[in-house]
Parts: structure tokens; C-alpha cells; sequence
DNA sequence: TCATTAAAGGGTC
DNA sequence: GACCCTTTAATGA
């Protein structure tokens, strides 16, 4: 079986002030999987028996209501940690995550995350400081759904994703995973149709530009203006 | 202001 | 051709 390359972890927050030595010996316990597209990587309520690294693609945290919605809650950029049911005093997963775009991850079983925390210098700091940003987004997005009215709430929840997985390109930044209008609406608590107009408006007006599955934000400090921040 | 319903067209496999 | 993504319009809460 092939070794891992240890730049795969170097740099990397969780991972950053660990010597060669340790990193190898991470390495030598994590098992690499490719997810394709749409495929899951864990299941809200399945047993935490692994934690991931998700080390290159995109993957979307989704939670089902009892009545069988899907809600979006968040997207994960190459480089954060996911599945840390045990940081949360966790036995199963909290939530779905599905590659949103084609991923690679890293796996390591839970039983080994105690040791983590104790053995690695800076591990559990970053994992906590993973957690409060999460936390932060959370509270955010809630009082977004509570008071905002849906065009704020879409400008808001286009503006998440550029800010956590854009790229620059000619002309914009661009959404760095196809995503689609049903999508969004799962993230904003809207229909595809609402979103589909707002697009269609919004890309009149010269503030996006959108194909399918795809989307470029031409004017982001317009959209930051719709999305009602700061007033 | 926004959801729902319906109809239709283009894309992709 | 089936199925997915998107648009558009009409209707009504």
C-alpha cells in the first residue's frame, strides 16, 4: 500500500505546528477515500466510529426535519476536519454530509481522538477554534432566518459560499462547487423558483452571472448592500 | 411578500 | 428518451 505524502498535512491548521516525525504517524493510521459526486460521506445518526479530513473538493452538511425536508446547514472548504462528533461529547453524527462536488478525505477511527488531542501540539486549540467559528456562523444564520426577508437571506447565503469556497475568476468570483437553485433554497428556507427570480433579477442588474449549477458573483459589495448587513 | 402549481425548454446521461 | 435543472406565468395566502 502506498505511503502518504506528509505534505498533505503540513500547513494545515489542525496539523501546523507538529514535526515530521508526528505527521508520518498520523498519516500511518488514516485511510484516503475518493467520494464522487452526490455520494455520502457520513449519516445524521449513524454511530461516529471515524473522523475525517477532508482534504481536496467540497462537501455540504445537510440535517432532514421529521417532516423530510432537506436544510443545508453549511459548506466545508478543503483543509477543515468534519465528522468531530467526539469533540461535541458526540456518539453518532449530528448531520449528513454529501461531496458537492468530487472529494478526497482522509479517515481516522474515533477511538484514536483522545490520544490526538492530548499527543499533538495545537490539535484540539484549532478543533476548538473550528468549533467557535462554526457556532458563530450558526447564530448568524439563525437570526438571518428569523428577521431577514429572502432576498437578504439569499445575497446572505451566496455571500457564505463565496466567502468560504470562492475563487477568483475573470470577471468575479465564482462558487468553487456546482450548486444549484434547489440548493440555496435549502439553505435559506425559500422554494427554487424564489431563488430562480432573485437570479434572474440579480443578474439583470449586472450583480451575477449564472449558468447551470454554477454561479459567478460579478458585484460582490452589491450584493453585500442586498443582503442587508449592517442595516 | 412569498409559496404553490403548472407548463415548458434545454442539458445530460 | 428519461431525468434533472431552470425559467416563467398565473394564482392566491
Amino acid at each position: 500500500m502506498n505511503k502518504l505524502d506528509e505534505s498533505l498535512l503540513t500547513g494545515l491548521p489542525p496539523f501546523s505546528r507538529l514535526e515530521r516525525p508526528q505527521i508520518r504517524e498520523i498519516l500511518d493510521q488514516a485511510t484516503p477515500k475518493r467520494h464522487d459526486e452526490g455520494a455520502e460521506v457520513f449519516r445524521e445518526g449513524e454511530e461516529a466510529d471515524r473522523f475525517f479530513l477532508l482534504l481536496d473538493g467540497y462537501v455540504r452538511v445537510v440535517r432532514t426535519t421529521p417532516t423530510g425536508d432537506q436544510m443545508v446547514l453549511r459548506h466545508i472548504a478543503p483543509g477543515q476536519l468534519i465528522g468531530i462528533a467526539p469533540a461535541l461529547g458526540r456518539t453518532t453524527y449530528p448531520a449528513t454530509a454529501t461531496a458537492a462536488s468530487e472529494a478526497l478525505t482522509l479517515a481516522w477511527p474515533t477511538r484514536l481522538w483522545p490520544g490526538f488531542v492530548t499527543r499533538y501540539e495545537g490539535f484540539a486549540t484549532e478543533t476548538w477554534a473550528t468549533l467557535g467559528r462554526r457556532m458563530q456562523e450558526l447564530n448568524d444564520h439563525l437570526a438571518e432566518l428569523a428577521t431577514k426577508a429572502v432576498e437578504q437571506r439569499v445575497a446572505s447565503a451566496v455571500l457564505r459560499m463565496v466567502n468560504q469556497t470562492g475563487r477568483k475568476v475573470d470577471g468575479g468570483i465564482e462558487i468553487a462547487f456546482p450548486v444549484t437553485r434547489a440548493n440555496i433554497a435549502e439553505m435559506t428556507g425559500t422554494t427554487l423558483h424564489t431563488v430562480s427570480r432573485l437570479l434572474a433579477a440579480w443578474e439583470k442588474d449586472g450583480i451575477v452571472e449564472s449558468r447551470r449549477k454554477h454561479i459567478v458573483v460579478t458585484a460582490p459589495h452589491r450584493l453585500v448592500l442586498l443582503s442587508g448587513a449592517g442595516g
